[in-house]
DNA sequence: ATTTAATAAAGAAAAATATCTTTATTAAAT
DNA sequence: ATTTAATAAAGATATTTTTCTTTATTAAAT
């Protein structure tokens, strides 16, 4: 919160580092397991043994979501479970179409994991017609030519992209022209899309990269 | 390179940023695009538009792996692939396995992507009775059992964990045991591992919660 | 041949992020 | 009741990463 000239309180997009946003997922699983264990409090040093990451960070990152803990003691893990499944949206509903139903399209559709961050896939997109008018756990398989019929009418705002790299921008294409608000993209293609889209690439070559990266780092040490 | 109180040059060891190593992948696909488009040249700024990121990071990641430019001319397309090829070690043969044959490993099993980055999954195990003794593109599915005999003959340094994250503990134990070099982790934990054994998360949650933060940034600014 | 404009490369500055330090709080031990 | 030790919280510092600025290079234009 921040004065402006006039005194009125203005609110300043106090942003949350990214790098924190990326840890809370893993405070929220830990925590929840430790709930489903019976434990009642935690401290921030703890949880950062646990997570193998400094205290500090531990708790400056919580102080991101309001929660607060107190000395000698910790936090109260059930609150501590809520504030961040509120902070990140877990405990909302979040509906999302798929576009491209192959190895990994299906993989995601069948994960059961995104319920526990109240994301559903609601419906998917294929060109296959062997795919299509299938049912995958329970996921319908469209055309994609019947894609902005569809679309339309369902008010969804993340679209997720596993089709081949070399569609995925018209893919792209397709969901903004539709109005999509945030598109998750699997295929390793940077994708062109206007300012107010949002684009979250999870490029698997990245962390592949790092991997052996750090291999070579390892055999020249020795 | 440093010099020593000796006057010795002691080599320093000059670790690339990790969010470059990350990026370097993207310059190398699309560098391998545009070779198949038949370019022979391409200068940063442009390789910048493509990847929409800024056109002197694009020179300094490149710089990291050797690369250099001429003015007005840029990188040599057919050169800059292979020196990045080379740097990231996508030219060489890495070979790993995998544990945990459901959805998503069965999905990377199959990625024919991998390739692409020089890696390739040998062998499979999983506990589950169904499974082991079948074969999946190739990839034989063994009896988890059997593992610490099998995995000791051949010689992998890269273990991918793609099983619940209830076993993903046990499993890293079992390849650390074995002496694994790297663990590559898809389960939505905290591994505990020692020191001198890479792990690389990949965690799913961190890149949903992104995505969930910005929509909600989104809804605020409205 | 000379000028111009694009660009690589190196360096400086800024921004973002992580770590360290200090202070205050508080539950448990004495 | 007092002391002690653990810890949250806030602030300061350090590190990392990105962006900006300057300089030098060079192919193309004049
Ligand atoms: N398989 C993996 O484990 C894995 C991992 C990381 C990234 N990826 C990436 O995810 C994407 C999909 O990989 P995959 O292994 O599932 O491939 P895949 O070939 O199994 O699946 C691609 C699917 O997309 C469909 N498709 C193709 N063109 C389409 C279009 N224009 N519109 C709609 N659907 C279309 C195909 O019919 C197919 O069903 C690729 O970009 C790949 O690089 C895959
Ligand atoms: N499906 C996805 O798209 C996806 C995406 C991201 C992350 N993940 C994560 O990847 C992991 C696997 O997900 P999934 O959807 O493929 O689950 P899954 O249930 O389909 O597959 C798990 C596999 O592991 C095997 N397994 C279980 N315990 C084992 C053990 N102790 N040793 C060896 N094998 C064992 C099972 O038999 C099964 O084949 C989970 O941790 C999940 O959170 C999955």
């Amino acid at each position: 919160m921040e004065k402006s000239v006039l005194g009125v309180e203005k609110r300043k997009s106090v942003a949350v580092p990214e790098p924190a946003i990326r840890r809370m997922p893993s405070y929220l699983t830990l925590l929840r397991q430790l709930r489903n264990d019976g434990l009642e409090y935690i401290s921030a040093p703890r949880l950062a043994v646990h997570l193998d990451i400094d205290p500090t960070q531990v708790v400056k990152d919580l102080a991101y979501t309001g929660a607060t803990g107190r000395p000698r003691i910790g936090y109260v893990v059930a609150d501590l479970i809520e504030i961040l499944e509120e902070f990140l949206g877990f405990n909302r509903k979040h509906e999302a179409f798929i576009i491209g139903v192959g190895f990994l399209g299906s993989a995601l559709i069948q994960y059961q994991g995104f319920r526990e961050a109240g994301m559903k896939i609601v419906a998917a997109f294929d060109t296959d017609k062997k795919k299509i008018g299938t049912d995958i756990a329970g996921v319908p398989v469209f055309d994609l030519a019947k894609f902005r019929d569809l679309a339309g009418r369902l008010h969804i705002t993340i679209g997720i992209i596993t089709t081949p790299a070399a569609s995925a921008q018209q893919i792209a294409d397709l969901m903004v022209g539709w109005g999509i608000k945030a598109i998750w993209n699997f295929a390793p293609v940077s994708l062109k899309v206007p300012s107010h889209v949002i684009v979250q690439n999870t490029h698997i070559y990245s962390n592949l990269a790092v991997i052996l990266n750090k291999l070579e780092q390892l055999k020249k040490a020795e």
